[in-house]
Order: structure tokens, then sequence, then C-alpha cells
DNA sequence: GTTTAATTGTTACATTATTCACAATCTATT
DNA sequence: AATAGATTGTGAATAATGTAACAATTAAAC
């Protein structure tokens, strides 16, 4: 993810903030679940490893959504939360990869809970491509841009082997996709300007846990 | 990942210090394999969306790994880098849910460059026990204690679904586990002091790009 | 209706992280 | 061996981020 700051309203602040604000509805949800309809900024924040001062602060740079004295309506900050960070609508994703790491993403469950559904995968190889899975039909990467343009799809996931990744970013771009999670371990170099990428390395946070195991000694 | 500071014998310093090592090995070693023999501080950086000052600043923080007028050689950075990260000696892994997520990650290709393995899987379905996926095999949880403590496992993955994580984590803690990977889209309660934890959450990743394609607008 | 206890929203402050800027050092060249 | 050009390593300066503290507000108790 880019680092530029980002201004809302009130006041500018970091991504971090965007990333916060949707740890605190993933757990809202949660405590929806468990029928719990008020919650102090103190409780929820217990889970989480963040401040209780952060967390209201974080919610200060788009307005009030507490009652003094009282604490925070489930519900009402869920609504709040989903209108901040764009959950009014579907968005769909577009896969590319459907190997290992990209059919357990296409079951992926967690998804329709955001309004996230991957609704196109794409792959090079002739014996997966007509097969569905998980309900999505797997197309060839020639038929990309036009279902991309079709569907009006802006996110793409990168699931190819590493060395295919930069290349699969600029098509994706190309084809009109506007921002990109990868999973390939490399650096992708950004095809255009105001195209969004976050990474995700596996093996990178696993590499800071080793450090911190072994320097306990 | 905790955010306490972290001291090496020169300074004091922010975990993200460490992940951002692991990402300049990660390219140098791809670097390497395009034979590229030196590079300099503003080359390697170029490709990550990081400063070059903030490069050497980090390595700083270990010890002097560069040549002055001429840059860092690669094989010889990547072995300091290896060094400072814990990469000497392998370290596995026990993995809970060898479900879609679980079955992927036993498959990863890229853990073995960092010496990373899962060498332990673990999953309460009667039918996936005594299968072996990607050469490990699929034990009960009831053998996870003595699996762990005998094969001295230190780092845990959990690919449970979220309602589960928790228990797991525990009894992952339980069986001498001191760090902890964890996929399900829930907070984690570390049920005991000195026990690391990171989280990946790819719905909250995806709902930080939807954050700023929306407002693009 | 006043008091009390709780908890927010926000300003001021403290801490942390990043960048700047340049002396130190290296290599190649003349 | 002196000079020029490149690039590191790092303390100081700047910027960003997080925390603390408290006035403002609410609801419940009396
Ligand atoms: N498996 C995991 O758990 C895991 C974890 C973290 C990261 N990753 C990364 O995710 C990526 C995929 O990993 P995987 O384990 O699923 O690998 P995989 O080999 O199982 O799947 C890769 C898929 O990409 C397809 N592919 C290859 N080149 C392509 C191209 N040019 N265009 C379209 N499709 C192409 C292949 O046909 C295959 O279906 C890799 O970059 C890997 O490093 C995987
Ligand atoms: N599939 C994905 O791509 C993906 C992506 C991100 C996060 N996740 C998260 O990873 C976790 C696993 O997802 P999945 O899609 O692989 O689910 P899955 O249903 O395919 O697999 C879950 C596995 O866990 C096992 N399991 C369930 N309860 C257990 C218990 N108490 N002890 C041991 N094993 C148990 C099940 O038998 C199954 O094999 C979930 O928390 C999910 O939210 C999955």
């Amino acid at each position: 993810m880019q680092k530029e700051k980002v201004c809302s309203k009130k006041k500018c602040f970091s991504p971090e903030v965007i990333k916060r604000l949707s740890l605190y509805l993933r757990d809202l949800k949660n405590l929806q679940e468990q029928e719990v309809e008020v919650i102090s900024s103190d409780e929820i924040t217990k889970m989480l490893d963040i401040s209780s001062a952060q967390f209201r602060k974080d919610l200060s740079y788009f307005g009030e959504f507490g009652k003094r004295g009282v604490g925070y309506e489930v519900s009402f900050l869920i609504r709040e939360l989903e209108k901040i960070l764009g959950i009014y609508r579907w968005w769909d994703i577009a896969l590319v990869g459907v190997g290992r790491l990209g059919s357990a993403l296409l079951g992926f469950s967690g998804f329709p809970q955001f309004k996230l559904r991957i609704t196109a995968a794409f792959d090079n190889d002739r014996k997966k491509i007509g097969k569905a899975i998980s309900g999505v039909e797997v197309k060839s990467l020639e038929e990309m841009p036009a279902v991309i343009k079709k569907g009006g799809i802006e996110i793409g996931m990168i699931c190819v082997p590493p060395q295919f990744a930069q290349s699969i970013a600029e098509r994706m771009v190309g084809a009109g996709i506007k921002s990109i999670l990868n999973f390939a371990p490399v650096s992708i170099k950004l095809p255009a300007e105001g195209i969004y990428i976050a990474n995700v390395d596996m093996a990178c946070e696993l590499q800071t846990l080793v450090y911190f195991l072994n320097r306990r000694h």
C-alpha cells in the first residue's frame, strides 16, 4: 500500500487508520453475533492490541459515533464504518492464478461479509480453463481484458508464481484494474499512476516471528 | 505482532525494521538469481516503496555492510541479513486446520528459501487424519502436544475457522509453541506472556484497497 | 433536580519514525 | 599520488504517530 497521507472532511491521517477501522469493523461484527449491543472504547480495544485513545481518535477523523458516558451502539457503529470504508455495494475481484492459493481464496467464506466477491478467475493452464472452482469458471488470460471491462472490475488478486507477477500486474492494469492485492513474493513496479497495490508476504511475516524467537535468549 | 521496541548492540528500533529487512533479503535473493553482484541503496529501494536513507538506517542498527562509494555486495549482504534474522538453522512450523488454506500453505514453495518448513499438521476431521498433504501427515489434535514437544516446534500457524482459533491458540501455547501466525479473521487474546502473534487478514487488506478506490471520485 | 460515575471527543504533549545532509571513504582515472 | 565521482553511515532536523489528560456530555441513582 502506498504511504501518502489521506484526507477526510476533518483532517489528514495515515492509511494505517483505515486498516485499523476495518479491524474494528471485523470485531464489531463478531460482537454483534454475540448480541452485544453497546461497547466502550476500552472494552473493544482490549481484544485488539490498540489503546482506547487510538480507537477514539481514529473515529474522530470521520465524525462522532459514540455517546459520552455510555459507549458505542454496535449496530450503528457497524453501519457508519461500512459507509466510511465503502461497503455500500459489492466490490468484484478478478483473480489470476488458480493454483493452491488461488483455489483457497476462491473458496474463502470471509469475503462476502465485507461485500467482496471474486467474480472472475484466470489461469494459463489449459487443463484448468473451463472448470468451475467454488462456482467461478476459470477463464483463459486472453479473455481477461474483456471480462474485466464488461464487469467493471477494479480489484485484482495475483496468485501466480513470482516470475510472472509483474507481467500479470501490467496486463491487469491494462485491462482496467485499479488496485491489486499481490500474494507473489516479489516487489511489483506500479505500471501506472494512481494504482494501489498491497502485498501479503507470508514468509516475511514468519521471518519477523523468527527474529523475535531468536533473540529471546 | 507486538509493538514494543527492540534493541540490538547499537540502538533500539521498531519491529517494522525487521519486516523491512526481510523484504530486502527477499529482493536481494531475486537480484542474486539475476546475477547482480553489487547494488547501491538507491537501486535496491527503487523496487520497494522505501527511501534509500531508510534502507541504510535500517542496516545501521546492526553494523556496517556496504562499501562507501561502491554499494553492497549482494551475496555478503544476504548472508549478513540471514544471520540477523536468524536464518542459520531450520525453523519448524506446526499447522492446525488442513482445509483449503492450510493445504495451500503446506504446498507453498516459498518457505524453504527462508529455512522455514511445516513439519506437522493437525486437524480434527477424521477423514483427513492419516492422509499426507505435500508430504506431511495430518495428525489428530490429541497428538499435537507430544509432536510439538518432541520436535521442539516453536512456531504455529492457525488455519481453522474463526470460532475455534482462540482455543487452538491456547492449546498450541500449552504444548510449547512460542509464536503464532494467525490466518483466522479474529482477534486472539494472548494466552501467556512472551508469545508473539502475527495476523494475516486478507479481507482487511482488501478493505483498505476498497477505501482508496472509493475516495478517488 | 442534583449528584455521581462513566465514557466520549479532542487538544496538547510525548514519543517514534523518517528524511536530510554531509563527512567519511572507496574506486577509477589521469 | 592527487583528483573526481560515487555512495555509505549517521547525527541532527523534521515529520508522523500515538498517548495522556480532561472538559463535555450522558444516564442512572437518590
Ligand atoms: N500456496 C501458498 O500457500 C502460498 C502462500 C503465499 C504465497 N504464495 C504465492 O502465491 C502464488 C501462487 O502459489 P501457489 O502455491 O498457489 O502456486 P501453484 O503453482 O499451485 O499455482 C500457480 C497457478 O498459477 C498459474 N499460472 C502460472 N503462470 C501463469 C500465468 N503466466 N498466467 C496465468 N496463470 C499462471 C498456474 O497454472 C497455477 O494454476 C505464488 O507466487 C506463491 O509464491 C502461495
Ligand atoms: N480459504 C482462504 O483462502 C482463506 C483466506 C484467509 C483466511 N482464511 C481463514 O483461514 C481459516 C481456514 O479457512 P479455509 O478456507 O481453509 O477453511 P476450511 O473449512 O477449508 O478448512 C478448515 C479446516 O479446519 C479444520 N478444523 C475445524 N475445526 C477444527 C478444530 N477445532 N481443530 C482442528 N481442525 C479444525 C477443518 O476440519 C478443516 O480441515 C479460516 O479461519 C478462514 O477464515 C482462509
